[in-house]
DNA sequence: GCGGGCAAGTAGTCAGTGTCTACATTGAGT
DNA sequence: ACTCAATGTAGACACTGACTACTTGCCCGC
């Protein structure tokens, strides 16, 4: 298993200068973690590497994280809780129309899990999902009740009335996030232009909760 | 990071009784491999564990797997040939229709994926897809080349012929994966009855692939 | 202002790990 | 029978996560 980190790249962000405090080394740390997973992959994290990195004793992090999974976790709740502000912004700023309201959703999430893929294999790495933190179970918990309420009210506005409202939940889920799991994946080369993005990621979700013939007049995100 | 396989549990099978040469090394590590990662995580998988639990000293499965990351992507390799294999299986059983064999694929790469977690998270891991084994990648490449010529039948049978074939292809694709990660996920406590099982696939590649108006006999499987 | 308490960083240690060597044992083919 | 490549062994090295006891410095009540 290789060192990782520091001497692979450049100690990217400041070695704090003397101070014998950090004053913010949680939020370094994890803001670290996330470029060396995204840059080396997750095996390749350590904690005495992000110490180095960051310019503290290998012991520091043990402050903050009791273990290295506790950090990952907290990784994966911060991406939780992004991906459901933006997929929360874009529906607000679609048409009040529940099928706009989802399908807006259904973009919003799937390009965020596109912009910041390395967050989003952490929050699907399996052994995060095997620890039961607490606040990582909320904030999962609050997500997937945010995509059951715009489920439900698309389906009373007559989308899909003859499934099960878990099921239906399911599926819509599971769009968004598989075509970003599968596009995001190193193995699938993304051959995905950035100025083709926004009408890649509407023509994926029309085929999920399709506006074709409702109204479409809706605020660009 | 605590030391996994076997003090945890009790070394599942046979530690080679006496022979100098365990006969098929190769082979039971990848077993071990398998059972060791759905027991006790990914993470907790040790080339020293698995040479513990199968009865060989700790360099032995160098012999066979360059690297622990190599071991992965044989298992990985593995997991996509099963499920092409899972697959290809389903699609035969079918009716000859375009719109069936699509529809009964998705319900076979669905099913092999929840009956077969373990495999299906090791062929995910972004780890794994990082290094550019040739057996691997050309699993892979075999996997897509199977779905996209599955999609293009059913394409010119009518299904979405305004969709461009590899976004169509990817959308089809990212169904049933994402529903087997979602549900698969120790996150969402699988409440999914095995009895039930059937049903619910089915009602879920019905919303990819509908067949409701079509032929609907076909081969059970 | 000052002194105690406590969060945060340090340094040392320990068992466990991946990977590399050099060496030992085997079995298959000539 | 003899070779030789494949396979397994044993030891070493640098690295890791996690624990400990110790140090530093900031904040709060007096």
């Amino acid at each position: 298993m290789t060192s990782a980190s520091s001497e692979l790249r450049g100690k990217s962000s400041a070695s704090r200068d003397g101070r014998y405090h950090h004053g913010s080394l949680r939020e370094a740390l994890l803001l670290r973690a996330a470029e060396v997973i995204e840059e080396c992959g997750l095996e390749a994290l350590s904690l005495r590497g992000l110490a180095r990195d960051l310019g503290v004793s290998h012991g520091a992090p043990n402050r903050h994280f009791r273990s290295k999974e506790a950090l990952l976790a907290a990784l994966a709740s911060k991406g939780f809780e992004e991906a459901r502000a933006a997929t929360l912004a874009a529906k607000e700023k679609a048409d009040p129309d529940p099928w706009c309201q989802l399908n807006a959703m259904g973009r919003g999430y799937l390009r965020w899990a596109i912009a910041n893929r390395t967050l989003f294999h952490v929050m699907e790495h399996p052994d995060v999902a095997r620890q039961a933190d607490p606040e990582l179970l909320s904030r999962i918990a609050a997500t997937q009740q945010m995509v059951k309420d715009a489920v439900f009210a698309a389906q009373r506005a007559g989308r899909h009335p003859e499934v099960d409202l878990d099921r239906l939940t399911l599926f819509t889920h599971a769009v968004p996030h598989g075509v970003a799991h599968l596009l995001t994946n190193p193995i699938f080369e993304d051959a995905l232009e950035p100025h083709e993005l926004d009408d890649f990621v509407a023509q994926i979700i029309e085929l999920v909760v399709p506006l074709r013939g409702r109204l479409h007049r809706e605020a660009r995100s």
